[in-house]
RNA sequence: GUCCCGUUCGUCUAGCCCGGUCUAGGACACAGCCCUUUCAAGGCUGCAGCACGGGUUCGAAUCCCGUACGGGACGCCA
């Protein structure tokens, strides 16, 4: 099977939005695709039809769009694939795989209480499995409600998980599963198993919760004559708590990651680190060295805990060192929305604003830092921070220092860092304060915060008229 | 209750397959120091871990067994 072209899938169920688990288990699949020259394929297992909408496929897509996981094939509607699956069904019947079972699903739910309450576990007892043909061929006349079981050989299935090795389970501890309910829908099993022959897959890679339902999805493919693909289960991402990652445990939606200006760059190399290590200690990898490093083998056995504020770190590293080109389409959005855009940011200006992003970039920890820190550049009136003043610029004499400042700046023959320094410093000097004396007052005066970035910098961006007026208090 | 899987610093992990090179390496977080005009960033230092018990061996984080703990699965959900 290693022969074959690599073909993998990523086969979320919309019944809820994507999630950093989820997001992980497509990084993977599509890292591995991308290894091997294989194609990633994107099918949604809509075949829960209440539970599952439109809607939750759109923002599934949209987020896998975000995080840059493009997918070859698809996305491909199980749902779309019923026919198919019934048909299996039936071959199984007729092959003696599989067979009516009538037992209402209402005695097995009383039967599995008891059972729990007696703390055992139930079984399905093959009632049905003990009717005479020409009994099931009766039952299925008087058009008795009857699902189709399949019919769990003696013995024990083993397999050979890329992730986890060997993994035996007796059958003596799988039940007769359901493949077709009595409305003649099929189910998962089924569903996954005949989509996944047909779509040629050749590794599963998929997560942990699905280990022990392997061992009936091989069933399946050894009854229906079909080659058994590689499975790899990774392990799941967990809570602080350390049980599984789920909405109670906060922000668990991808999207909700964009929002609060996470880049997608950083997301999918945190992610790409949780439950997998290149076994070296690098920690940043764009796209084309991810996929080179990456392998199954790599692929931890153990659970992870989500930590967000490791993922927080490599956002502020992303944006410290992605290209300007790259940065600025993320930064637009922001701007915009803050209300500080204005088009001749790409044009005219396109130089001093990308004097401006660098001056944020060590000091940003999420997208909408740029437009929040650096908002006094962008507006007329100074929005002065209460405390700020009160512990700047209450002194009247200081207010002098700071107009004898906006004199000598406007002198200045050029408005550079140097000249400004040495400004500065010999006006302190003269004053006999400490440059800071005369520092963090103007700092306050020009931007209307305590914190900034360089002063002189500031001034720069800023410009000769502005920084002269705002002195002048 | 049954079955499956796992267990290295608080967290993510390297090392384990191929026992000695491990006084267990890196990263996040935390603490201190340096740099410094504030804030960050950066640099340096520190804190902190092989779940436990047996075995095998001259020697075990590494191999074997057991215990404990954790997780997952046991549906006419996916």
């Amino acid at each position: 099977m290693s022969k074959q072209p690599v073909r993998v899938r990523f086969a979320p169920s919309p019944t809820g939005y994507l999630h950093v688990g989820g997001a992980r288990t497509a990084l993977f699949d599509w890292l591995f695709a991308r290894k091997h020259n294989g194609t990633f394929i994107l099918r949604i297992e809509d075949t829960d039809i209440e539970r599952s909408s439109e809607e939750m496929t759109r923002g599934i897509l949209d987020a896998m769009t975000w995080l840059g996981l493009h997918w070859d094939e698809g996305p491909y509607m199980q749902s779309a694939g019923f026919d198919q699956h019934r048909d299996a069904v039936s071959k199984l019947l007729e092959s003696g795989h599989a067979y009516h079972c009538f037992c209402p699903p209402e005695l097995l739910e009383q039967k599995r209480k008891e059972a729990a309450a007696r703390k055992t576990d139930f079984k399905y007892d093959r009632i049905c499995l003990r009717l005479a043909p020409d009994e099931v061929k009766r039952c299925l006349e008087n058009e008795q409600r009857a699902a189709v079981r399949f019919k769990v050989p003696d013995g024990s299935v083993s397999f050979e998980d890329a992730v986890v090795g060997e993994v035996t389970i007796s059958s003596e501890t799988i039940e007769d599963f359901v493949l077709l309910r009595s409305n003649g829908q099929p189910t998962y099993h089924v569903s996954v198993v005949v989509d996944d022959i047909e779509m040629r897959i050749t590794h599963v890679i998929r997560g942990a919760d699905h280990i022990s339902n392997t061992p009936k999805q091989i069933l399946l493919y050894r009854a229906l004559g079909a080659p058994i693909p590689v499975f790899a289960h990774i392990p799941l991402i967990l809570g602080p708590d350390k049980t599984r990652l789920s909405k109670r445990h906060g922000a668990t939606s991808v999207m909700a990651y964009q929002e609060q200006g996470i880049l997608p760059e950083a997301m999918r190399n945190f992610l790409a680190l949780l439950g997998w290590s290149p076994g070296t200690d690098q920690e940043f990898f764009e796209d084309d060295e991810l996929i080179r490093a990456f392998s199954l083998e790599g692929i931890s056995k153990a659970n992870a805990v989500f930590n967000p504020e490791k993922l927080a770190w490599f956002n502020a590293q992303y944006i410290a060192r992605l290209p300007h080109e790259r940065l600025v389409p993320y930064l637009k959005p922001e701007y915009i929305k803050a209300g500080l855009w204005r088009d001749s940011l790409e044009r005219e200006d396109a130089g001093w604003f990308r004097s401006l992003v660098d001056l944020y970039r060590p000091r940003a920890k999420v997208l909408q830092d740029f437009p929040k820190l650096s908002r006094f550049f962008f507006l007329d009136h100074v929005e002065y921070d209460q405390a700020a003043v009160d512990k700047f610029l209450k002194d009247e004499k200081v207010r002098g220092y700071l107009r004898t400042l906006a004199d000598r700046l406007e002198a200045l023959p050029e408005f550079s860092h140097h000249s400004l320094e040495a400004a500065v410093r010999s006006l302190a000097d003269e004053l006999g304060v400490k440059p800071a004396a005369l520092m963090n007052p103007a700092r306050v005066a020009i931007t209307g915060q305590a914190i900034a970035p360089g002063l002189f910098d500031v001034m720069i961006l800023l410009g000769r008229d502005k920084t002269v007026k705002r002195l002048r208090i």
